[in-house]
This record gives structure tokens, C-alpha cells and sequence, in this order.
DNA sequence: GTCTATAGCGAGATAGAC
DNA sequence: GTCTATCTCGCTATAGAC
């Protein structure tokens, strides 16, 4: 039946596309054959090309779906009643969010200087619509008289650093669970924008 | 003569570390060819061999290089009358350190999921030191009354994480002078920890 | 839709001439 | 100390059988 080829199809393009995640992350794109990725689902190397057209495609597809995931997951996020609340929602999305997909997260910002020119520029600018947003709530906050910044912009650029960096350290099963890591965080985010 | 001979060598030598830096930070390790590298100084692939027995020994000892500097720079640091003042003589210097060498600095993060793991064990220990530093420098603050922070270990990874951004973004000649990012950085760091 | 087989290429590393 | 030449291997991608 067409449903049953299409459905089994679409289990190893989802199968190819978490192998290809999976080792990108841990080995780095150039570092990885199209061959351990298709030995990783199980089938061989000419069967992936059934599914893209080339590596590079199979790179750019993954950096672009995460970027397109984080924009929609920030899009839907509730409106806050007040620029604190607002900057406290974002810093505790951000840390679950990346926390959840750091293979994805990883890759993002590892393997853009392996994308070509026009691939690349297509991930900046869905990365500087992210960092706006932040930037844009920063600015408002200090219109309103609820945060004290110096400067916008780069406290945007300092505190998603700070953190995506929780990514680098955090372990399942660690001594701190990721809520009580989320006060602690939003507890110097608060801090350092004077809120 | 020997000694020119050898002084030639060692041009060579440092010829092939500062392009091997800058191309494995340019395109990733596992990207960049042994040819590549010599082509961009000016030899044959072949002569690479004399001055590093493999690719990965070259990554590792640019690596090492650059982590004992970090440290050797770290320790010279002036001692400071207190905590408040340490914490701001590290911030200047670790946005001043960074970015004066951010080819090194990407690569010593960016490819230590290219290390075998014993070089990739002596590499981690060298930057826990390095952290290590900054967390015993929040401690002492805050045992001293001087700070007041919800847990000095992920402040520590907070703010390094925040400073090293820095590199992310900073261009020359760009809106902001680096002396003024370091005014700015040090605003939100003193603001973070309650000082 | 997946397989086997292979074309065509470039990699890391070494040998030996100069 | 550097070169040319080469060994051996694994890569991306494609062709065609089933």
C-alpha cells in the first residue's frame, strides 16, 4: 500500500535526520561520513541520498529546523504582564528549551563556519531575530524604568551567552535539578540588568 | 652555519602553528588538510612531518599552548586589595586576553571533541584550573561580605561563559571600543554578583 | 526503497633524491 | 630542510540490479 511505503519512508528520513543530529554533535560534520551515518540507521551509504540531495543539505536541513523551532516555541510563548515577568519567561525558556535539544543547540552554533555562504547567511539572521527579541524586551524594560542597562544590545548578547552556556555543564541527575538551575540563573539575570 | 639553519627552522615552525591556528579556526580540524596547512606556508606537505609526528599532535600542542598562557597570564595578574577589585581585574582580563586571541580561544573549545581522550583529559584539567580560579575568587567575596551570589561554582561558569561572548560579536573598528566593552561587561558582572 | 558495486577524488603519512 | 613521488585508505556521490 502507498500509506504503509510512505510511512516507513518517512521513519528512516526521521531516522536518518537524529543519526546525522546525534553525530554531528558529538564527532563535528566534517569529521563524520555519510556512511557512519547511514551504518548508525542501518542501511547503506547510497540509501541517503534517496532522502538529500548532498551532506551539506543534510547539515543546513537540521541548523534550519532548530532555528525555525526556537522562533516558534518563543512566538508562543503567553504575553507577561510586565517587562520582569517577561525577562524571567525568557530566561527560564531559554535555558529549558536549549537544555532539551543540545545536540541541535550544538550544531547551530558549531558548524556555521561549515555552511556555504547562502546557507549560512539564512541561520544568522533567523539567530539575529532571536537575539532582537531579547534585545527589543531589554529596551522596553528600560523605557519603562524596570531594568538599568548600559547598554541594550550587548546585554542581550551577554546574557543569551550566559545562558546557553548552562548547556556546557549541566548533567541529568547533577546536583542541582534544572528548576533549582533556572532560579539560580534568573536570580543573576534579574541582578544584572538592575530589575 | 647552524645557527642558521636552525632559526630558519624555527620560522618554519611557528610558520606552521600560526597557520594551522588560523585555518583550524577558520574551517574546523577535521576540515582542514595537512596540505591545506602547507600550501599556506609555503612548503610541501611532507616537510609538515618534520616538526609534528601527526595532525592531531599539532592541534593538541596549539591547544596546550594556548591553555598554559591563559594560566601563566592569569598568575601574573597584580594581586588586588580586594574581592571587588579581583573581580573586576578578571573581567578586564579575560575580555582582554579573549579577544586578543580568538582563533586560539574558538579552537581550544570549538575541537576538543577532536582530541584522543587522554589530550583531551590533560586539555579539560588545565581550564577547571582556570575556572577553579574564578569560583575561589567569588567564594572569598563572598565569604568577605563583599558579594552576594546563590552558588559561586555556576556564577563562575555563568560569567565565563558571558565574557567569552564576547569573541562572538566584538568586531574592530565597530561601534564600541573594546575599553568600553569592558566598562559595559564589568557593569553587568559587578551587578550579577550583588557587589 | 534499498541494495551492491564502483567511479573519481583527496586524505594522512612515508621514502628517498637533492 | 625541503622536495617529488607514492602507498594506502576512506570519502562523496552515482549507476543499476532487485
Amino acid at each position: 500500500m502507498a500509506r504503509k511505503k510512505n510511512a516507513s519512508a518517512e521513519t528512516t528520513r526521521l531516522r536518518i535526520r537524529e543519526a546525522a543530529l546525534r553525530l554531528f554533535a558529538r564527532h563535528g560534520y566534517a569529521a563524520v561520513s555519510m556512511r557512519q551515518i547511514a551504518s548508525d540507521v542501518g542501511v547503506q551509504a547510497g540509501t541517503l541520498y534517496l532522502y538529500t540531495p548532498d551532506k551539506q543539505t543534510l547539515l543546513f536541513d537540521l541548523m534550519h529546523a532548530h532555528m525555525l523551532d526556537l522562533l516558534d516555541a518563543l512566538a508562543a510563548l503567553p504575553d507577561a504582564p510586565d517587562p520582569r515577568a517577561a525577562l524571567e519567561q525568557f530566561t527560564r525558556f531559554h535555558i529549558r528549551f536549549h537544555r532539551a535539544r543540545s545536540d541541535a543547540v550544538f550544531i547551530a552554533y558549531m558548524e556555521l563556519r561549515n555552511l556555504e555562504p547562502e546557507n549560512f547567511e539564512r541561520i544568522e539572521d533567523l539567530r539575529r531575530r532571536y537575539e532582537a527579541h531579547l534585545a527589543g524586551l531589554l529596551t522596553q524594560g528600560q523605557t519603562a524604568g524596570a531594568f538599568t542597562l548600559p547598554d541594550p544590545k550587548l546585554a542581550a548578547f551577554a546574557l543569551i551567552a550566559m545562558l546557553t552556556g548552562v548547556n556546557t555543564w549541566y548533567r541529568e541527575g547533577g546536583r542541582l535539578s534544572l528548576a533549582r538551575v533556572e532560579d539560580i540563573y534568573w536570580d543573576m539575570v534579574r541582578k544584572a540588568v538592575g530589575a
